[in-house]
RNA sequence: GGCAGGAUAGCUCAGUGGUAGAGUAGAGGACUCAUAAGCCUUUGGUCGCGGGUUCAAAUCCCGCUCCUGCUACCA
């Protein structure tokens, strides 16, 4: 096991814009990374975009251009908008990189070498305008191939395979006997379903020159280019410095391998990732412990506003474009609704009401206001600087005993990846502290100049509790914690690890800034929708 | 067809045998340091439908309905 984390997820195909979805996986990942980091760990974070295929030579020929400057322009996008949100990667995989070209190039060289790889013909149905060839699930009720496809030919081809099959029984009991191959492990089951009445076949992967040139070309036969599996899912290992030349300027594979997570959705765990992925690796020659756990992701639902004919026949009626969704709302307000209200694994419905919600109610009312509230009265009443306070009661001890509390939620929710659940221990802490504040009624202490050293200790939990959160909310939403760090003067809190998260990191006699909404509610007019 | 997951308060969801929960939305209240925020109280549920097991079922078993997804050579 190495000691980084190395966690990726998956590549995106450079055919199209980035939509919700995407921004949702890289989001997710990007929080599991930093809060990594605050734990001290050493993280690699890999992502990056699929940019090779039939799909987008066809899109790049349709505008008439190359499709390596076809893919550049999308590759812009995805770059772009991981830079909005806050991704913070340490790897870029482009599978037309050439140093990725190399790695699977010389995987498939050593594997052809050992009779993993071989050549056949195959005769079978082909669609002339979709450029593919067909099988059974797509004929229609009938049993036919369907106008949808167009002229549908006999077609013999010659490809290479790789022999899956070989590896079936190996594969299964992998899979049974792995407890967190698969998290969360209900979709273990799903997996060994198709497992179970599956295995007797090969998987091609080549695709001629003269229907795909737009990919790798195979290294032993120029009349070929690798089909997605071992172009793609390579860039887990390609990236990550496998079999890579010293001048590569790529990590340490041996320090990296194996990874911890791969996150990906679920459309892509079977077969890509659950199936092929694992297998390669095992012909490769990784043993069972080198094989990596897959974090799979539901999905965000998009649903049509009802009540009527919404826009919705228009192609983009129903996405949601997440770099206008940042822009509009913030990057802060995004992030956190991406992660805050869906449960890692299941699905949840894209709802913008609800992301105002949320950032409105816990963002805003709850910690903003609780930071606002506590340095404008520590401005007032104490001319700016936080005192200790000599003021000791029930109530005061019982809040303190909340941060272990919380932490103990905190991690043992962010180490199996609940995201939301670790918020949701959070706002908690968060609204013990408002109502602490209701207690103690500081406002009224501040009359009363008997009352000096319990207005100092009220407010200075107070600002405590603020100073935690923003350790803690620092992996989900960075941008909003710094604001937070600046208000409250304390800088050195983006260091702190979650290890030095004790009761006093605001230091006795500490000035605060002037208070200012960090989180100005967002007012969703009525015409949105 | 098979398999998996889901169906719980207006909304989003927790809850796997013992008097139905949270957040949010709605209603009322006391307060005022604050981003009309925060705090307190409170209205909402035949827990998809029908059977069964049990002293006791949202929770276990059987059947059904609806939704979602998957079903490894997209050669």
């Amino acid at each position: 096991m190495s000691d980084v984390f190395y966690i990726s997820t998956a590549i995106d195909y450079t055919n199209g814009s980035p939509h919700i979805g995407h921004a949702y996986e890289k989001v997710l990942a990007d929080v599991i990374a930093r809060y990594q980091r605050l734990k001290g760990k050493e993280v690699y974070f890999l992502t990056g975009v699929d940019q090779h295929g039939q799909k987008v030579q066809q899109s790049a020929e349709k505008e008439g251009v190359h499709p390596a400057t076809f893919v550049k322009k999308l590759t812009k996008k995805f770059v772009k908008l991981w830079d909005l949100l806050e991704v913070d990667y340490d790897g870029w995989a482009e599978t037309i990189d050439e140093r990725h070209k190399l790695c699977v190039q010389k995987i498939l060289t050593q594997l052809h070498e050992q009779g993993q790889i071989y050549k056949k013909a195959y005769k079978g149905h082909y669609s002339v305008r979709q450029e593919q060839f067909l099988t059974d699930r797509e004929r229609n009720e009938a049993g036919e191939f369907g106008p949808e496809w167009g002229e549908v030919v006999e077609l013999e081809e010659e490809n290479y395979y790789f022999r899956l099959s070989e590896h079936a029984t190996w594969l299964k009991d992998f899979v049974e006997n792995s407890d967190d191959f698969i998290i969360p492990s209900l979709r273990k089951s799903e997996v060994l379903n198709v497992l179970d009445r599956a295995g007797e076949n090969d998987l091609c992967i080549s695709r001629p020159k003269a229907r795909l040139r737009w990919g790798i070309e195979f290294p032993f036969d120029p009349e070929f280019v690798t089909y997605v599996w071992f172009d793609a899912l390579i860039n887990y290992i390609s990236f990550a410095g496998y079999q890579a030349s010293e001048e590569a300027d790529l990590p340490e594979f041996e320090k990296l391998w194996p990874a911890q997570l791969h996150v990906i959705g679920k459309d892509i765990m079977v077969p890509a990732h659950a199936v092929y992925w694992p297998t390669m690796l095992h012909a490769m020659g990784f043993t069972d412990e080198q094989i990596p756990s897959l974090l799979v992701h539901g999905w965000w639902n998009l649903k049509s506003k009802d009540g009527g004919t919404e826009k919705m026949s228009k192609s983009l009626g129903n996405v949601v474009d997440p770099v206008e969704l940042a822009e509009k709302f913030g990057v802060d307000a995004v992030r956190y609704y991406l992660v805050r209200d869906i449960h890692t694994g299941k699905d949840s419905d894209f709802d913008v009401e609800r992301l105002v919600m949320l950032f409105n109610t816990e963002l805003a009312n709850n910690l903003g206001n609780l930071c606002n509230r506590a340095l404008n009265m520590t401005k007032r009443f104490l001319g700016g600087e936080l005192v200790a306070g000599e003021f000791e009661d029930e109530s005061c001890a019982a809040l303190r005993a909340k941060l272990p509390e919380c932490l103990e939620r905190y991690t043992t929710a962010m180490d199996s990846y609940k995201v939301s659940d670790a918020l949701a221990a959070v706002i908690e802490y968060i609204t013990a502290a408002n109502i602490f504040a209701e207690q103690h009624r500081p406002w009224e202490l501040a009359k009363d100049e008997e009352q000096k050293e319990r207005l100092a200790s009220v407010l200075n939990h107070m600002a405590a509790v603020t100073a935690h959160a923003t350790v803690l909310l620092n992996p989900i939403v960075p941008t909003a914690c710094e604001r937070l760090r600046a208000q409250l003067q304390a800088p050195h809190l983006a260091d702190l690890k979650l290890a030095d998260l004790k009761w006093d990191i605001l230091p006795v006699g500490h000035a605060t800034a002037k208070p200012k909404p960090v989180f100005p509610r967002i007012q969703l007019d009525k015409e949105e929708g």
